[in-house]
DNA sequence: GCAAGGTC
């Protein structure tokens, strides 16, 4: 029998459809889908399914010197235990076996995994490898007629980078962690990827917190030329003869303003025009996809599992890609042509089609592992095989292919500069004169700017001088689509990781909300870093490591000769390291409080901390507890993050209440506290109003939460529900079947009408037994999952919460342990 | 219970 292996399912069943002509039969093992045609078998992994580790020995972290890890051996540890069982079971029955992973160095490394799987268990079989830069029929029929060797210097490459994580970023986030004394799920960790990325952030924050804004001003004033009119900008030229519009002291800007303001005219001196072609953007490759999507809304996380999902389903290519070069099998006509007579995506396929020439644009990386992302040609149903979010996603790469074989747009810009007395004015207006590819791709801002056609020595009319004072603005912090840009600039992480470090980051707790902004503790785990391990926070480390992988894979140096310098370099930073735990803890345990500080306790003093309570919700706490017992009640829902705004009456910091889409702001704990009790009564209580005289009336509890309950409570547990945000308004309007009033809620521009709340919670349970579950409120969360999830026997959040999330995954297609475990915490 | 890299 052959064996075929490959990196990932989905690549086997392709390439056993296009080796075995379409004839392949499936059959399952472990969980794992073989594909099986004459006498060759083809499986596949998930990409390794071997780890590296320390033996167990070194695992308790209390017994182990962190510096004892540097010289500890590293094992490989299978990680996907059917997958390899499987291979085995393969490899017994194999008279030869062919390496089908992706064509580059991590694909390699984890075609070494297999080899070495299959050697255990067979020493006589043959073992090839195939390389091909994409899954076509005849890149895969040429592979497999010139089959070659492992190329184990290129393995060796990525063992190396293997080693040096491990042995760094163990031995590092152990100190910290220890010196904090912050171990099990609050470990403080570091690594080769995540901390230059996690310094990017800080150090931007600092540049934030130096920051000394300066005062400027700016004078606008209005042109006419017959009926239409024109804003234009006061501008100077400054020492190195630059145009400038600031003017940085408010006489000269006064000066200024006193000359536009005593005419009434101004002379056009001189007038510009130019056009400018805009050229198509390049194909997308994983980061450029992640900032268009951000674009459109969605967090890089959240972009990726959609375009995974997408993918899984056949409808675009694989996501995880560097390439921006279409391969030559890629026929644009053709795939245009799969678009034709599509109700929303075919007009601009046929509007394409009708060029005489079409020549996709390239990008500057060429690989040979995956295409660039494009559709598949493949189309899913709105609202039947996708939700709503997944076919707007679908959609921006379609649009994206379509753009890069448009036409470049062409703009008219026209600059008019005119003369008041000795001061200048500008205006720049830009048209749209061919839209190219916009036409195709409407995600760009393509807004005009109208300025009319003028003649030089034409005088214009001049109104509504306006003196604008302004401050200049600190540095923005960085969203999450342009970090991972910089941290593709900068060469750290992959393409399959970046998204996953900073979620990483957030789940440590260095970083919060979106743009993230660093919490104190990350500003000291990078300031610990920066003076011990300055190496570790850098970009250098990685360019380094790619010198060094680069000189294995090239036979120059050996996977021993690099670690063991790596080694020695850690040893030395340990040396210095030893003298400074407790200095080291001490800060890192200080900043960890910061965090948690929301101002002084009004009844002693001392801070007021966000602090867990033991069935894992939160509430505020004095650090002079047990002397001051103070507290105050935060919402169940949700994980407090304390923002920066400071309530005025208390001078405590305000909490937002962070939870998926239910995400709101609590405000002050401490007013929150002073306001809850009871509001305006609304009427009779439906259960005891008769017979005890018991009424409805809005109530805040404690914790922030509102509902509408019986005066009678607790002997009357009469209750309905009300919203979380947005004041409430009792209105003279009154329902009649119930005889309530009809209620207001005052939140965001508009108040909206909530109407009688008896009424309101009878159709909110019609609802919920409509859809027959509350499940969708989860993020990412649609219709076709809540239907799997159903079918699966979970039917509502609380089924969902007692769930074994492993048995979940099991039963339910294409959703991972991992995910329920988030939406576990999110319910 | 450490990293980063694959993949789901």
């Amino acid at each position: 029998m052959e064996l075929i292996i490959t990196e990932k399912e989905n690549a086997a069943r392709r390439i056993a459809d296009i080796l075995s002509g379409g004839t392949y039969d499936s059959s399952r093992e472990n969980g794992v889908n073989i594909y099986e045609w004459g006498g060759t078998r083809c499986v596949g992994l998930s990409g390794h399914v071997v780890g590296v580790d320390f033996p167990s020995e070194y695992s308790d972290w209390r017994d182990v010197e962190p510096v004892e890890l540097i010289d500890a051996s590293v094992e490989k540890k299978a990680t996907k235990e059917n997958i390899v069982a499987t291979l085995r079971i393969l490899a017994r029955k194999a008279t030869s076996a062919t390496i089908a992973t992706d064509y580059d160095r991590e694909g390699e490394l984890i075609g070494k995994e297999a080899y070495e799987i299959v050697r255990e268990v067979n020493d006589e079989v043959p073992i090839y490898r195939v390389r091909f830069s994409s899954i076509t029929e005849n890149e895969v029929q040429d592979a497999f007629n010139n089959p070659d060797e492992l190329d184990f210097d290129l393995a060796a490459a990525g063992e190396a980078r293997q080693i040096i994580d491990l042995v760094w970023g163990a031995a590092l986030t152990r100190f910290l962690s220890l010196s904090a004394g912050q171990l099990g799920n609050d470990f403080i960790s570091v690594g080769r990827v995540q901390s230059p990325t996690l310094k990017l952030i800080v150090d931007r924050e600092r540049e934030i917190q130096a920051f000394d804004p300066e005062s400027y001003w700016e004078l606008f004033a209005d042109l006419h030329k017959e009926e239409t009119s024109f804003e234009s900008q006061y501008f100077y030229r400054d020492e190195d003869d630059n145009e400038a519009e600031r003017v940085w002291e408010e006489a000269t800007a006064e000066a200024v303003y006193e000359t536009l303001s005593e005419r009434d005219c101004a002379t056009v001196v001189d007038v510009n025009r130019r056009t400018r072609t805009d050229d198509p953007p390049t194909p997308f490759n994983t980061t450029q996809f992640i900032r268009a999507a951000s674009s459109l809304g969605y967090s890089a996380q959240r972009a990726m599992s959609i375009a995974e999902d997408l993918y899984t389903a056949g409808y675009i290519t694989y996501p995880r890609t560097d390439n921006t070069v279409y391969p030559d099998d890629l026929d644009p006509e053709e795939l245009l042509d799969d678009f034709v007579g599509h109700p929303t995506l075919g007009e601009s396929a046929e509007d394409l089609l009708e060029a005489e020439e079409i020549e996709p644009t390239e990008g500057d990386e060429e690989t040979t592992d995956h295409p660039p992302i494009h559709p598949t040609g493949e189309i899913p149903a709105r609202g039947g095989d996708v939700s709503d979010d997944e076919w707007e996603v679908y959609e921006l790469v379609v649009r994206r292919f379509y753009a890069t074989v448009a036409d470049p747009a062409i703009w008219e810009h026209l600059k008019v500069v005119s003369e008041v007395g000795d001061c200048r004015l500008k205006a720049n207006g830009k048209r749209l004169v061919e839209a190219g590819y916009h036409d195709v791709y409407p995600y760009f801002n393509t807004s005009e700017n109208y300025v009319p056609d003028v003649d030089e020595g034409e005088q214009l009319e001049l109104t509504d001088v306006e003196l604008e004072a302004k401050e200049t603005q600190p540095p923005r912090r960085y969203g999450q689509s342009r970090l991972i840009e910089t941290m593709e600039d900068m060469g750290i992480g992959t393409k399959s990781t970046r998204h996953n470090t900073l979620e990483k980051l957030y789940d440590r707790g260095y970083i919060e909300s979106d743009p993230p902004r660093p919490t104190k503790l990350a500003m000291a785990v990078v300031d610990a870093a920066e003076n011990y391990a300055d190496r570790v926070v850098s970009e250098g480390m990685t360019a380094q490591l790619e010198a060094d992988m680069d000189a294995i894979a090239s036979g120059e140096a050996g996977l021993e000769d690099v670690t063991d310098e790596s080694r020695e370099m850690l040893e030395e930073i340990f040396a210095n390291l030893a003298d400074s735990r407790d200095e080291i803890g001490d800060h890192l345990r200080k900043s960890l409080k910061d965090d948690k500080r929301l101002g002084p306790c009004p009844e002693c003093g001392e801070d007021l901390l966000v602090r867990n309570s033991r069935h894992g919700s939160y509430f505020i706490g004095c650090d002079g507890y047990p002397d001051c017992e103070n507290t105050l009640p935060l919402p169940s829902t949700g994980k407090p993050l304390i923002l920066e705004s400071e309530c005025e009456d208390h001078g405590l910091n305000e909490v937002k209440m962070l939870a998926g889409r239910q995400t709101f702001v609590h405000g002050c704990p401490l007013c929150k506290a002073e306001d809850a009790g009871e509001g305006p009564v609304l009427g009779s209580c439906p259960d005891c109003g008769e017979e005890h005289d018991g009424e409805l009336a809005v109530k805040t509890l404690q914790s922030g939460s509102r509902l509408v309950g019986c005066t009678r409570y607790p002997d009357c547990e009469y209750s309905l529900p009300l919203p979380r945000r947005g004041d409430i308004e009792v209105t003279d309007d009154r329902c009649e079947e119930h005889d309530l009033p009809e209620l207001l809620v005052h939140s965001g521009d508009e108040p909206w009408e909530l109407g009688c709340p008896i009424c309101n919670y009878q159709e909110f349970q019609a609802r919920e037994s409509d859809s027959g579950s509350d499940l969708e409120a989860l993020e990412g969360v649609g219709a076709k999952t809540v239907e799997k999830l159903v079918a699966a026997g979970i039917e509502s959040l609380n089924d969902l919460s007692d769930a074994d999330p492993d048995a979940v995954a099991e039963s339910v297609d294409g959703v991972s342990a991992d995910r329920i475990r988030n939406w576990q915490a999110e319910a």
